[in-house]
DNA sequence: AAATAATGTTAGATTAATATAACATTATTA
DNA sequence: TAATAATGTTATATTAATCTAACATTATTT
């Protein structure tokens, strides 16, 4: 019992969908997020009808799609981790944008509230100590280079 | 078409407990995977038939579990994401143990290929320059202690 | 405003993953 | 070896997530 109500990975794409879409233009539409999450509109349909059920967004037949506040604080957490996960993908692996993000987009879902603060801290980290953050990235890439031309199988 | 054969998180779960088994007795059996992945009987008993279809497992009713070379090669790729995924939590978020083994258990399925070498490589970035690494790891924990001494909100 | 296009919904089927209950087989032990 | 316990399977149901096809509504354009 507690808590019932965690969201499957797909609601919480969905929920995500929303948001940017809302964030946009102040709601969402079923054809926008059925192209953002590269699915029909009738599983959009029917994931939105959960998600209302579960009290995150509001909507009626035929009409705009917007978040509850409720909806919005389940969202924003969402949204934040993958910025965050994001840019500790970009910043300490140093991976291309796309890569980072598509790989956010997943890890986003299975990563735990613990293992999250640990890499929020690891960025603050980064922040607050310049020095060391360029250090480690320089020596970093540095080494990737060498390893690329290295070439070595295994 | 092509490759097909992708395996779902769940899938991907099975054939690492069947691995895991096997290698400590040489087969797997249908009560041990239960435990291990905390579902019921009839839940394994469904997947291994799906990955027996898949050419992954060999195994007759009633009887032993055991990986196909095929299935070992697949399961064995898993097994060292999970491993990589864990030290490099471990390592670098100075996270413990059984934290960084319940989230890479998770991330393990959704990571790709290119962002998990890039894992792989700062892992050999940290193996290959020891000094950096130390020298990394006690600001980090440093500054781990000092974030949770005062305690900021937000 | 009627015709057409775009968007959205329903009905319904499919697949994966799970569970419970009932039954079957294999292993253990008295 | 017969009885019991442990393990495994089948039948069946449920839920989530998706799809296609058909229909409904809303918006756009002559």
């Amino acid at each position: 019992m507690e808590e019932d109500n965690k969201l499957s990975a797909t609601l919480e794409d969905y929920l995500e969908s929303i948001k940017m879409l809302c964030d946009k233009k102040g709601f969402a539409r079923v054809k926008e997020i059925s192209k953002m999450l590269n699915v029909e509109m009738p599983s959009v349909t029917s994931a939105i009808k959960r998600l209302k059920k579960k009290g995150l967004i509001l909507y009626e037949k035929y009409g705009y799609i917007e978040l509850t506040s409720n909806g919005n604080i389940i969202a924003r957490k969402i949204y934040n981790r993958h910025v965050k996960i994001k840019e500790f993908f970009e910043k300490l692996l140093n991976m291309d944008s796309e890569v980072a993000e598509e790989n956010a987009c997943k890890i986003e879902h299975s990563i735990s509230e613990d293992a999250f603060n640990r890499i929020l801290s690891f960025l603050n980290f980064l922040d607050e100590y310049p020095e060391i953050n360029k250090s480690i990235l320089d020596s970093f890439k540095l080494f990737l280079e060498i390893e690329s031309k290295t070439e070595n199988k295994e």
